[in-house]
DNA sequence: GTATTGTCGACCTTTCCGGTCAACATCGTA
DNA sequence: TACGATGTTGACCGGAAAGGTCGACAATAC
């Protein structure tokens, strides 16, 4: 049931690039450090996601990777099932073969779990995450405050 | 993302048994041909169920599988959780490891979505997939009347 | 032209899924 | 009590996919 790391890194990885959004390219080697993804392997994530349209790359000298598009008209939905494919929870719930709901019985549960959670994806945008974190860096930032 | 097969069709046993309630035990030969499930394979799929107390087995001739428990007392998700292990779509979500959060910023999101999932598995009972299926097929039987 | 960055595809290793098999335990029945 | 029907268990196995690495190449700034 796990999501596989391409959907959690490259997620990771662009949320990254939202939270620099406005401030030029940045490169593979910062986003590898600050992310923890091993560099060559998110070379494939930007890829994916440069194919799909969500990012432009520079390259030369002060190269490096940004959101070809606003951060709130990317939504986490897109994003994962460009890096994942599908992500349903059962293959039946893609190929609509209506026999197998004989043999089986609970191909409506899953749909329902599955359309929910394709709905909370889709409602979630790329800046809700950025702007999410940032307030969570401030939380984290007052309470060692407190500790000093 | 997908479930693994484990839990698919551990559940369609199961409901198969809850469809037979109270009428003894049924044969593994006899789930393996109305599920599509390769015999072999469900013996331990029945043997896990049978761990966790959900299912009871009597062997010999005319010996077989039933419930443990009435229908209704079952629930999805204890089902899926015995089948499957965790449910959680990232491991982050088990070992509640504080310090992710600043790294990847998605957390909780899935935390959300997996609440959702298993707040739903949770309020579905073996007998609701029982009835569900007996109404799927009477459907179906009217159905193949206006036909003929 | 050289250093710096990104681009692409081949390759490799490990894990796990889905499944089989053989040996054994238990029970009903003749 | 012997036999056959059934369930029980763990070892095993092939193939696919995940996760990651590498090397050759392309573009750009200076
Ligand atoms: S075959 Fe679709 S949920 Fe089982
Ligand atoms: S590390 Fe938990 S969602 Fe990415």
């Amino acid at each position: 049931m796990l999501l596989s790391t391409k959907g959690d890194y490259g997620v990771r990885a662009i949320i990254d690039l939202a939270k620099h959004e406005g401030e030029g390219p940045v490169q593979r080697a910062e986003i590898a450090r600050r992310r923890q993804i091993p560099e060559a392997y998110l070379d494939h994530l930007l890829a994916q996601l440069r194919r799909d349209g969500f990012i432009r790359s520079t390259r030369g000298p002060a190269g490096g990777h940004q959101l070809a598009k606003p951060a709130d008209e990317i939504c986490l939905l897109h994003l994962l099932e460009s890096l994942e494919g599908s992500l349903a929870p059962m293959q039946c719930l893609e190929n609509d073969d209506p026999e197998d709901e004989a043999i089986c019985g609970q191909g409506w549960v899953w749909q329902e779990i599955y359309d929910d959670m394709r709905a909370k994806l889709a409602a979630t945008s790329l800046s809700d995450l950025a702007s999410h974190e940032r307030e969570h860096e401030r939380e984290r930032a007052t309470a060692a405050r407190y500790v000093i």
